[in-house]
DNA sequence: AATTATGGTGTTATGTTATAACATGTTATG
DNA sequence: CATAACATGTTATAACATAACACCATAATT
């Protein structure tokens, strides 16, 4: 059984991490729980978990390497157990999913626009969430005529300064 | 065997269909059939079908949909003629794929803008391709520090008046 | 002309992603 | 208590995509 590709990275280009992660995983935590209460919604421990493995790692992940990390934890790793748990988070915007890569990704910062847009790194794969003022380019809700909006993708592939530092593809 | 799903759509909003189809599909055979003498590339009897197959539907098709169609007009259908021929289609612009459908649509202008946007119903399954003056948002090739953009999807998904107006889900 | 390289298509097998359908337990509500 | 609503578990299968190798035609090279 061949694996298709590995999603790792290297070292980072400043976007990719500008940020101090171990306050990102608590704050992040914290507004899912708060959010959960408010809402009357339950963060149930299969819910955490996958929230957590997504928010620890802060790469994206697939279906199916979340449903290993769920296995090593002692949960049910059947497909729909994380189809499921994912379409929650993401309906509540806690998760995305990054459709060029067929995986999901925790929310960099769900309080903000939920028009978020990526920027993938085609060679280490690493993804960055930007909003609308750093990506300079203007998105969320547009205005279509005889078309109702409900929710805007957009991902911008390329390459990083540090993949395309190392060598030429 | 079940099918997952049905593409069909019903009447259409205005956005879907303000074009002259058979100008629409004679005009892309030409663009296409020029550009690939001038840029020396085979526009073979499968190339030439499989764009007559989505440019006639003029609608998102899976492979497997445009593989059985190959089948029916008598070429092979296993799934490599099918990937390789729509890689190929979209190297040069004639074919997008939308993401959130896991489709195949023909490029409704490929000498515009080489960074479309598509608005897509998600009850009808019909999808607009757009520019970028006509969604009123601006999105090619955005600048990101650290970051070389080469590709940057774009897909609005809602509702279209249409299906709006026929029921409420 | 023979040789080699390139490009296009065909085929088998398999990998990867996602969902349908149904079962079971648990918590909230009348 | 009954029943509805929600959360999770399980089996099976559908849907999407690619690897690897085979074959043939045409072009370029010797």
């Amino acid at each position: 059984m061949a694996m298709k590709k590995k999603r790792e990275g290297k070292t980072t280009s400043k976007i990719f991490d500008d940020h101090d992660h171990g306050m990102c995983f608590d704050d992040a935590i914290e507004q899912i729980e708060n959010y959960f209460l408010k809402k009357n919604l339950q963060f149930t421990p299969l819910r955490r978990k996958v929230f957590e493995i997504l928010i620890r790692d802060h790469k994206p992940l697939g279906a199916y390497e979340i449903l290993e990390a769920l296995g090593r934890d002692g949960f049910s790793s059947s497909p729909p157990i994380a189809y499921r748990v994912l379409d929650f988070l993401m309906e509540h915007g806690f998760v995305h999913k990054i459709q060029g890569l067929n995986a999901f990704i925790a929310c960099s910062n769900p309080n903000h626009s939920h028009s978020p847009a990526f920027v993938i790194c085609r060679k280490c794969e690493k993804v960055a969430e930007i909003d609308e003022k750093r990506s300079g380019i203007s998105f969320a809700r547009p205005t279509i005529e005889n078309f109702e909006v409900e929710k805007t993708t957009v991902e911008m592939t390329g390459v990083c300064t540090t993949c395309s530092s190392v060598a030429a593809i």
